[in-house]
DNA sequence: GCGCTGGTTATTGTATACAAAACGCTCCCG
DNA sequence: CGGGAGCGTTTTGTATACAATAACCAGCGC
């Protein structure tokens, strides 16, 4: 894309993730230009990015301000990502190649390395998530279900710097990659839906732990 | 919002509607900045929401075309469509208060009478039909799905210009939404999933019977 | 004739100045 | 003391000029 709205995008997002701002807070145009470096038109198309992502929202009357979710919020959006995700994983049994699947081990492998041992690597561990995923819903090759699938996972990126982890839930999320790797492996479009199902529904439980149970006041 | 982004929006999409351009037609920032009357900046904002909404597609070099449906992108379109508002109709049917009820029946008087007698009334039958449907996906409570829906739903808008309806159809439409409403009277999500999932893969059917097989050339 | 290379034009991207709208404050009136 | 109108300030929206990039075309060498 564009070079400074690409990099007005990068750097507000690493801004937000950064948790150099609190959720509710409210942002200015201006500010955000001042941090990017870049003029008030880019900062613009960036900010409409993370609208769409859920990052940012507007107030009725146009002012811009950090996401703020609450837990029922959190609840939705992986109930949403549940069904359109298990529809990924069942395309997905139907079309993987041999060589997405050894992939897919691959990362696995990575991510399960990430998390054993006595110290995890989170960031090691978020990426081949990522990635992990990523494959799952590039296979089931329906480019809008990944667009929309986009805007759902983006949305809690940022809660995630306060979040902790333990490392049974790390490790279980590994074996559940495990199983959905075998569900591949064996062309099983319902087990592939029904494991990717217990997988995010458990990863909500997981992370809805650590949040606030309501739409109380903002502060930490 | 503001005035000159949503004139420009709403001209540019009823100039797409009103079949004055051809699918996969470029278009230029220019061409709309005078076609609207405003300047090309909320011409970009216009354009922004329009490729959301899938209506509008850019090159891989920013160039910016009118969408071009294929029949396996349609096809693609109203699954997602009736995963999500099936998870609508499910929803509702547990939350749907009697004075919304009431007014779905309404609505479907509406569109009933709309679709009886010698000439049906397209236009009114469209409008209430996306009536029916807006209540049913505000009654879900479910902001995100709300939005996540109304990308999928716009899409297809633009190919209704050169649709021919039958009245067949219509009808069956009429009766779908019928028993959608006796549904969510038993408050029974089970029945209104059901209902919803038929009544949108039948529409998927009579929506693609009108469209080319794949993507050939795209003289109408 | 074919393909490359140069320049030319068309199109999108960015910065900036100004306009419109919303916010918050003070001051006035009841 | 409370409420509301008015006004200055902040913030977002729009227009316009200019910069950067991509498409186009012509001419040249092979």
């Amino acid at each position: 894309m564009s070079r400074a709205s690409d990099r007005a995008y990068a750097a507000i997002r690493a801004h937000l993730l950064g948790g150099q701002v609190k959720a509710g807070e409210q942002l200015t145009e201006d500010q955000l230009a001042q941090i990017t470096g870049v003029s008030r038109t880019p900062v613009r198309e960036a900010v409409r990015r993370l609208e769409n992502e859920l990052l940012l929202v507007r107030s009725d009357t146009k002012r811009l301000f950090v996401a703020d979710w609450s837990r029922d919020d959190i609840e939705e959006l992986f109930t949403l990502r549940q069904m359109l995700e298990c529809h990924a994983a069942e395309r997905a049994a139907q079309r993987l190649s041999r060589e997405q699947i050894a992939a897919l081990e691959q990362i696995n492998g990575e991510l399960t390395a990430a998390v054993e041992g006595p110290s995890p690597d989170i960031a090691r561990f978020l990426d081949a998530n990522r990635a992990f995923h990523e494959v799952i819903v590039e296979a089931a090759e329906s480019p809008r279900l990944g667009q929309l699938l986009a805007r759902l996972v983006e949305a809690p990126v940022v809660l995630r710097t306060a979040r902790t982890y333990s490392q049974d839930d790390l490790r279980q999320s590994a074996r559940d990659h495990d199983e959905l790797v075998a569900a591949f492996a064996a062309r099983d479009p319902d087990w592939a839906r029904a494991v990717m199902g217990s997988h995010l529904r458990r990863a909500f439980h997981t992370f809805a732990r650590t949040v606030r149970p309501a739409t109380d006041a903002k502060d930490a």
